[in-house]
DNA sequence: TCTGGGGTCCTAGGACCC
DNA sequence: TCTGGGGTCCTAGGACCC
């Protein structure tokens, strides 16, 4: 006999542009947006007071990361356009990002949430799976212990979803933002899920939803009464399989509390487009330094890598990869950079690039590569 | 004034081996 | 000489998520 598990979804409210709050408290209240570069730091004038950027200010490429509830109000939403969104608000804050903070904050909030429960599933930065299956308090009580928890800690607030599967708890944290609690059962399908539309579901994205828009499937209610060959015709067995199910509430997923990583990247997208010809020289030396971050990356975090790729988005926002496997594991920027010079001479460089990426994969716990090294020089020396 | 950066997972074809 | 599957690795692209 199976038990009913007990999923929550926990999801920081407006988590970066929160952090931020933190240190600029007299931005309380009014629109903030954060995404684009250093320049944008608020600067410290003599009587004290601080002086911010607007989104009027934000000349050049780029998307905001997020935005407080008041920026929203105003239709400035995370991966919008920044100057799309300085055209909406122009007044709107401008802060930069400070990822050093959120990673912080990220760690504080969940070492929190440790202190309660323990099977937790990471899920970036700001968002978690616990399950909760094995606790004896009832759903919103222990909610709001966790909430609690977390705000002693870091001073910031959250939204949770409690429902029996992963997929209906993180719909659920969604549905009473900020700070709130939403408990889901099986009765609540029709009633609160239905409704929805279906790109309130983990895993439609764009094309899937315009894919379904066109087969007349905006809620999720729509799709769950589909005819099941319809879908398999459109996009292919598994994932129609996979629609019905989840449109029906059904998600099996476990709650993963460890998982490793399987690569490390970087990438810059340039201030102008660059062509390989013209530009020749800035973009090596751009390759170089992806490289060399690259390198430090793996050498901070341990590994080794087997595969290293590139990535190249042209002028058009297309874009190509290409990888290369080497016969022995590396983490050094000139290896690495070797390779990724391999791989780009197997690319068309005709039209401008617009970014340049170098990613490793195929990791390998460095340690554990030093063991295979010294046994297989053992081998050699036999 | 379009569209960042860092990830995961899936599919699919070809090489190669048994 | 021709004809099989199955399994694994490598590569490329794409959808999706935070």
């Amino acid at each position: 006999m199976t038990s009913e598990r007990r999923i929550a979804h926990l999801d920081m409210d407006a988590f970066y542009a929160s952090v931020e709050l933190i240190s600029y408290p007299e931005l309380r209240g009014k629109p903030v947006a954060i995404g684009g570069r250093n320049q944008h730091r608020p600067r410290l004038l003599a009587d004290g007071t601080r002086e911010f950027s607007r989104l009027k200010d934000y000349v050049g490429r780029g998307v905001l990361t997020t935005s407080t509830y008041e920026a929203r109000a105003l239709g400035v939403f995370s991966g919008m356009g920044t100057m799309k969104a300085a055209k909406l608000a122009p007044d709107t804050i401008l802060l930069p990002v400070n990822f050093d903070a959120y990673r912080h904050y990220s760690r504080l909030f969940k070492a929190a949430v440790a202190t309660i429960t323990p099977t937790i599933e990471d899920r970036g930065i700001d968002e978690i799976y616990i399950d909760l299956t094995d606790e004896l308090d009832e759903s919103v009580k222990l909610a709001e212990r966790i909430k609690q928890a977390v705000h002693r800690a870091t001073g910031l607030s959250c939204s949770i979803g409690i429902a029996p599967n992963k997929l209906l708890a993180k719909i659920g944290s969604d549905l009473d933002k900020p700070d709130g609690i939403t408990v889901l059962g099986p009765a609540d399908i029709p009633l609160r899920i239905w409704p929805l539309h279906v790109r309130k579901i983990n895993g439609i994205g764009p094309k899937a939803a315009s894919k379904l828009e066109l087969l007349g499937i905006t809620t999720i209610e729509q799709l769950a009464q589909v005819d099941a060959a319809l879908l398999q015709e459109h996009f292919g067995r598994s994932y129609a399989i996979w629609l019905h199910d989840v449109a029906n509430g059904i998600d099996n997923r476990q709650v993963v509390t460890a998982s490793e990583t399987k690569s490390i990247s970087r990438e810059t997208t340039f201030e102008k487009d660059l062509h390989a010809v013209v530009d020749r020289q800035a973009l090596s030396v751009l390759f170089t330094q992806l490289c060399t971050k690259l390198a430090e990356d793996l050498h901070r975090k341990g590994y080794v890598s087997r595969t290293i790729g590139i990535k190249l988005r042209y002028d058009d926002f297309k874009s190509v990869t290409r990888d290369l496997t080497l016969p022995e594991p590396t983490a050094d920027a000139h290896q690495i950079r070797l390779a990724a010079g391999n791989c780009l001479k197997r690319v068309p460089l005709k039209k401008k690039l617009r970014l340049l990426g170098v990613k490793a994969s195929g990791l390998i716990d460095a340690s554990a590569s030093i063991q295979t090294v010294r046994t297989r020089q053992l081998e050699l020396d036999i």
